[in-house]
DNA sequence: GAAACCATGGGAGCTTTTCCCGTTTTGCCG
DNA sequence: CGGCAAAACGGGAAAAGCTCCCATGGTTTC
């Protein structure tokens, strides 16, 4: 084992930094921790301290744990990123990954996996949690991916898809898209059996988690 | 000063406690720190140690935080318990004091207010997030947006208002209340009635925007 | 102890959705 | 070019869901 690894710590609590902080630094092979409290700040301290591994939180305000990988990776194609998050769903990890993240853990593991991921990132490796991992796998044979579903839309019944994911009745979509009401409830019914959603709420949901819904990047993105 | 504060910690991240702790560690006012992964085990370290505060996260499986809250001042009605969550919006607020909790604050603070808002609730006293302590103040005032027409939701209506949001169906929320659908139904209509929207996914909007909307698997956790 | 509020649900009637059907348009391909 | 599949559009009947009105019982509150 060679040098110690330096971490980059990437959350906008201050509090949060701290706590990990303090327990990274009880490994000896972890050495200088740094910390940045969003994506933007995050750029310049790489910058300064080029670490080996920056731990990423998803939720944070301002661009956003995603926009935030996106950026650094822009400007520093070799920078080791580790997403750690509270989200256990997979749509979290695709994007991530897609992002280019090289690692994806959640918060539900011991806090020893802290650890064991930034050291596999800093050889070089990739890290994602196993259990979600082997969900992904499931999910990519079956093709029950949402985003996957949601292309499976055909043009018009997406445009419906909007309009209903954002509040309006069947009726005011029908009247918006000159279409006769019948139409549009005939498409809604697809809609909602290429999506598997039960629930106009679950239609909601889901329009949220893929970011269809314009004030929704809060929404998803933050907590 | 007396003695040292002892403290217990309720939150299901192990990381997240183990970094807790070793941050409240660092203050001499603070002694002993224990830790519970739920409401439910809260309630048993409580009785054996019977800490003078409690550090409780909203956002948890099984109970979920604010239930937890109101179970353990059933048992030992002086407890005092600080909510530390990630929400800074008031309907969290708002609904901890209700249940009874003596603190509310967010994890966007300076590391240090925890330890300070946990001394304060040691002394006796109360210590709500200043700035969400003023929102309050204003909203109370002018008490015409959204978070204040969700909190005219009856406790019932409000129990139901977040499973139908969260996607449930109208008898899917029954099974899960024990209750008729039609009562459901009922409760469904007064609370689109106080919320003053038509649709569902108007409701899970407003849900989102309220913060109300869970992003994790806990829906499905207990049973 | 009356008034008010909440939670709970039944019944009748209305609205919405589903399911099945047919028509028309479009684009594609051998 | 003719055929064909996919998409868009919508009607009708039946099923499902929702609303409105009503009644009961429990708990506060004054």
């Amino acid at each position: 084992m060679a040098n110690k690894i330096s971490v980059l710590l990437v959350d906008d609590h201050a509090v949060v930094r701290a706590g990990y902080k303090t327990y990274l630094s009880l490994s000896e092979r972890i050495g200088a921790v740094y910390e940045a409290d969003r994506g933007e700040t995050a750029c310049q301290v790489y910058d300064k301290q080029t670490p080996d591994v920056v731990v990423m939180d998803l939720s944070m305000p301002g661009l956003g744990g995603l926009e935030s990988v996106r950026r650094l990776l822009v400007r520093y194609p070799n920078c080791k990123i580790l997403v750690f998050s509270i989200h256990n769903e997979l749509v979290y990890v695709t994007r991530a990954i897609k992002a280019g993240a090289k690692g994806y853990i959640t918060k539900n593991n011991e806090p020893d996996t802290l650890v064991t991921a930034v050291c596999t990132l800093a050889e070089g490796g990739t890290y994602i949690e196993p259990a979600l991992a082997q969900q992904l796998a499931v999910n990519m044979a079956i093709g029950q991916d949402e985003a996957y579903k949601v292309k499976s839309l055909s043009p018009r019944e997406f445009d419906i898809f909007c309009l209903l994911a954002n509040g309006l009745s069947t009726r005011q979509a029908a009247e918006k898209l000159c279409l006769s009401y019948k139409t549009v409830c005939n498409h809604s019914t697809a809609i909602k059996e290429k999506l598997n959603v039960k629930t106009m709420s679950e239609l909601t949901l889901l329009a949220g988690r893929q970011g269809i819904i314009k004030t929704g990047s809060e929404l998803y993105e933050h907590s």
